[in-house]
DNA sequence: TTCATGTATATGCAAACGCATGAACTGTGA
DNA sequence: TCACAGTTCATGCGTTTGCATATACATGAA
């Protein structure tokens, strides 16, 4: 049972430290215009949340504290890349969405973005792999199954 | 060949979410006394690192900008936690190494916290599962092997 | 209705961050 | 030996962050 927690430690920090490296590799390539990777992922996550969302919605996917995220949001604004509108059912609440242009530059970002991460992933993790740490990602999340990774016959998902 | 890029970047997604929830939810607990995530992390890999460590090695673990983590290192060595020597060797560097007091409180919020990581990863892990994030997460992290996951039979190192 | 409690987002403010750059030193080739 | 490029860490400065709290609305009980 102590060896299950190391087990449990370690697991954590390999994850932590890919965590670190890929965010760096990417973070260092030349392709988020003028955004921060931060700023990006709130574009992405705007756009899978499935609009309009809500900022505490936002809140659940995006590591950033609530205040940080409101302001965020006025800068994606105030560029013109967000736009967000009272809530019609509920008064204290916002509705954003992705302006066309907002939409545009989250395409143009993430189709270099996914490039790189596809590269990265694929040179070290074998499809195998790569299904696991799906499979392993999404349950840690608190993501029951996913997107389409389920649909190839997975044997690890008969630890439950 | 285009499902492969699918995969490794719904893999990579995966993990995204599972850092952004796990990190929301260690940070809620109370176990950190005076210090953040982000400086308990410093103190970790330092003691990790062996010390004395350069602010240079510390940098490739830690996810902050060299200034930022030059600036943190000022506040614990301000705090007595971390002291800072010229390196004898090398008259531009910095040797970097835990004081007593430093270790100790490492130790301490250190104990806690790998108690809820252990928590929070075997109730949704098998051990199995536990193994391959390990494998996985250090091949990512550029880091072959690692500590002493290594020593049960995994199968699934067969696929490299 | 009115009040109390809870929830969603925004704002004041000090602390911390990243980028660009500077200062100190190393190492190499002329 | 000197000059010059490269490395390591620190500092100036504007921006962004988190914490505490305010504001506005929702919800349920009296």
């Amino acid at each position: 049972m102590a060896s299950r927690t190391r087990l449990a430690n370690d697991a954590w920090e390999a994850l932590l430290s890919a965590h670190a490296r890929l965010m760096k590799q990417f973070a260092a390539e030349d392709i988020w215009q003028d955004l921060s990777m931060r700023e990006y992922d709130v574009l992405y996550t705007l756009s899978k949340c499935g609009e309009p969302a809500r900022i505490g919605e936002l809140h659940r996917h995006v590591l950033l504290s609530q205040p940080a995220l409101s302001r965020m949001v006025d800068r994606l604004v105030e560029r013109g890349l967000v736009e967000r509108c009272p809530d019609p059912a509920d008064g204290r609440g916002v509705r954003l969405s992705l302006t066309e242009a907002g939409r545009e530059q989250q395409r143009q970002i993430g189709r270099r973005h996914a490039g790189s991460v596809a590269r990265a992933l694929t040179a070290e993790l074998s499809p195998d792999q790569l299904r696991q740490l799906a499979t392993i990602g999404w349950k840690l999340a608190g993501q029951p199954a996913a997107t389409g990774a389920s649909t190839s016959d997975n044997k690890e998902m008969a630890h439950r």
